[in-house]
This record gives C-alpha cells, sequence and structure tokens, in this order.
DNA sequence: CTAAGACCTGACGTTGACGTCAGAGGCAAG
DNA sequence: CTTGCCTCTGACGTCAACGTCAGGTCTTAG
C-alpha cells in the first residue's frame, strides 16, 4: 500500500492533486484506522491516465463517466458515444494542431535554416504525404 | 471599413473577446470621431489566426511577443527561440494526443466494431506507419 | 520521549480568456 | 424626433484544476 506523498511523486503529480481526483470521483483510497489514505500499486498507472486524458481536453466529469467503461472494457451505449464524440473531437484537435504547427515551421524556416536539427524530425510529410503548402 | 460586431460575426468570436484582444495588444482599431473601433479586412483573419494560436495552447502574451516576427517574417534571436519552443511543445503535444487517440479507439473497438463509420477515417496508421499497440 | 515530517479537513486564492451587466452615448430608418 | 440596434467604458462574475494557508493529528527516527 502506497501514501499520498509517494503516489504524488511517483504519479508526478501533487497531493492536493490527489484529494482532488478523489473529491471528483475518480480515484478511491482505503483508509487506516486514523483516516490516511493508502493505495494500490495500480492508482500510479490510473493517476497518470487521468494526466494524459486531461492533457487530451476532458474534464474530471467525462472522465468519471468514462471510468467504468475504460475499467470493465464493457462500454454501454451512452459511453460509447461519448468516447466516440471526445475520440474525434481529438482527432480535430490532432489536425488542427498540425496545421499550427506546420505554421510555426514555415515562420521558422522562411529566413533562417540554421534552426533545424535532429531531435525535431519533420512530420509533416509522414502525417499528411504532402509537402507544405502553407 | 469593419465595425466591431460585423468583425466578431465573420471571424467567430464574441465582440467581447476582440476587445480584450485589443487590451492585450494583439488587435489595434482606427476609432471614429465618437469613439468607435474600424477594422480593416485583414482583422478577419488576424482574428482566425489568434483563436489558432489560442487552440494550440499558446497564451495572449505569447503571441503578443512573437506577432511582430510573424508579420514581419524576420524573427530576432529570441523570438525565433520562443518559436521553435512553442513549436516543439505543439509536437509533442501532438504526439501525446495520437496516443490517447489510440487508447481511446481501442476502448471502442474492444467489445464493438459497429461503430465504425467512413467519416472519421483511421489515422494511426498513416501517421505511425504501425498498427494500434496498445 | 520528542521533534521533524507527513498527513488530515476546510476554506479561500489563482489564472486566463473571456461572459455579463450597468449606465451612457451614437446612428440610420421611419 | 424617436425608436431600436450598435457601440462605448468599467467592473464584477465564471470555470476548472488545482495552489496555498491554517490549525490540528499521526508516525517514525533518534
Amino acid at each position: 500500500m502506497i501514501r499520498i506523498g509517494d503516489l504524488a511523486t511517483r504519479a508526478g503529480v501533487s497531493v492536493r492533486a490527489l484529494r482532488y481526483y478523489e473529491e471528483q470521483g475518480l480515484l478511491y483510497a482505503t483508509r487506516s484506522a486514523s483516516g490516511q489514505r493508502h493505495y494500490p500499486e495500480a492508482a500510479v498507472d490510473r493517476v497518470r491516465l487521468f494526466q494524459q486524458l486531461y492533457a487530451a481536453g476532458l474534464s474530471s466529469r467525462t472522465i468519471a463517466t468514462l471510468l467504468p467503461c475504460v475499467d470493465a472494457n464493457e462500454p454501454d451505449e451512452e459511453s460509447t458515444a461519448l468516447l466516440v464524440s471526445e475520440r474525434d473531437r481529438i482527432d480535430r484537435q490532432i489536425e488542427d494542431l498540425i496545421a499550427t504547427r506546420d505554421r510555426l515551421t514555415a515562420v521558422i524556416g522562411s529566413s533562417k535554416q540554421e534552426c533545424r536539427h535532429p531531435s525535431v524530425p519533420q512530420k509533416t510529410s509522414r502525417t499528411t504525404g504532402q509537402p507544405a503548402h502553407v
């Protein structure tokens, strides 16, 4: 069993965030006799999943709705619709981000080529199969 | 010359947003004798650019810093560094979103295939060249 | 035993991009 | 001229995901 401070460190979030997740119905903890929270090992991955979903623009409420579906791997009709709509929203967001990325890259490359370095490969051709047409 | 209400409609934002952009130093308007704002045609595209950059996670301050650079197409050293760091951040965000999208798609497809419809093509293979490996 | 940390609840503060409301003025149509 | 819509400034409200602080309890190393 993991204590809240250790979970926070291992999952890369704050203690406050973990209590907030519990408040939102996302994370459950057993309590010791004195009321301290104890988490199973699996909580680390679960919290990382929350971070991933938050980063993708899902709200606490949406995550709470989808959690039983993701856990049990048996989405009902309502949850599936929500899943699909969120997935499609993320799809559109990816497309928008690619367009913005290409636009920034065009500005960067407009007067200097020296900024190119191998740690950031060009992905436009990989994702669209077409050269940039800004 | 366009009035603020028309610009808002044509650019797809609120009047309040336009005044906010001006407050942040992003958008300038000439004023009539009575103080009403008038915008040139180019303001429509400019406002749409703001929306695109906001959607990519840039703040008003960052946009304000990069604007002269993007306008003049002659980035100085500092602006270029900021441009590159924002571009790289967007790159990482795209990667994260693709991973999340694939994860949601996997959950969707885990027990039902009927959800597949042609308006949302699979893009994983186009972007990674590999099948999903959740 | 005791002092330093970790933990508890409760509650107010923060931030960014606006929403909303109040009160006052401008402007073309009828 | 007045009616109705647009615009102005100024200022407070909103919302989500936490940050931070207060005041108290628990636990553990020494």
